[in-house]
DNA sequence: TCTTGAACCTCTAGTCGCTAGAGATTGTAT
DNA sequence: ATACAATCTCTAGCGACTAGAGGTTCAAGA
């Protein structure tokens, strides 16, 4: 086990700039380096970094990253606090989730009302300049 | 009709910095100033920074709205190109919805099945680290 | 051993859609 | 005239990367 941050980045499938970047903001930990400098990675900078991507593709930010990562170090603590963040991301999704499922009805509306004549008049064109003209109260997406 | 930068912001609901932004991106065009510099909006600009606000709510890009607005000033165009930019941008929240609610479902899994003990125990750490123990092929949350 | 060339290095800047601040000027009400 | 809120320009920062320039190192084949 002595990978090139290339083969990391194959065997992780995380890109090479975007290893350097966490090395760089502290979430992966700086591996050895050869003689000419270039890094060389162990058997649990690919499990630290599998970590990162998985949580990544799960859709927490590197703040909560770095939580787990801290909790996952410490296996005699309570787990409770990593619920904690699984709860709050869960919200999060969920709330985002409802915003979305406003936006498509909205949009498919004005899919539907339009009538695929000129622009003066079509319903896309009228609903955005106004939004009285809208069925739902659709917030911001944020 | 002579409103001031934030007579114009509390008007639409869009924060001083924002309309500065979008001026300086061409969104909105450049208005009149006074003698000492200062902006001063009229009716026109109200209405299209309505348009852009709602826009921008309804989750369409910078790009996108420039093109809508630019179809808006031409009425007796054809409609399809702001109904194909409205269906593209309806296919990509379907998309988002997909994914998200894969994501709500794995999540609420490793909620459940985790029995609040120790780290060391904890489902959530578990499945983090390894994304074989995911129900779904949930891909990167994008 | 030498030579090639892919992979690596650092550093800077760009993405998107704002947001925040500094420090100076202008408008308006008393 | 004075005070003070609002405005001005300019620069930098957010998150999570991504792209590129310009230079160096490694590893494989001749
Ligand atoms: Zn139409
Ligand atoms: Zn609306
Ligand atoms: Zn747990
Ligand atoms: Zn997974």
């Amino acid at each position: 086990m002595d990978l090139s941050i290339g083969d990391l980045s194959r065997r992780v499938a995380v890109k090479v700039p975007t290893i350097r970047y966490y090395e760089q903001i502290g979430l992966l930990p700086a591996p050895p380096r050869t003689e000419g400098r270039q890094r060389r990675y162990g058997a649990e900078h690919v499990s630290r970094l599998s970590f990162i991507r998985h949580a990544r593709d799960l859709g927490f930010d590197v703040e909560a990253i770095r939580e787990l990562l801290s909790l996952a170090a410490q296996p005699d603590q309570s787990c409770e606090p990593a619920d904690q963040i699984v709860l709050r991301h869960l919200e999060s999704v969920e709330r985002r989730i409802a915003q979305l499922t406003l936006l498509r009805s909205e949009l498919r509306h004005m899919l539907e009302d339009c009538r695929h004549g000129p622009v003066r008049e079509c319903r896309i064109i009228q609903v955005l300049a106004d939004h009285d003209q809208c069925r739902h109260e659709h917030g911001k997406v944020s």
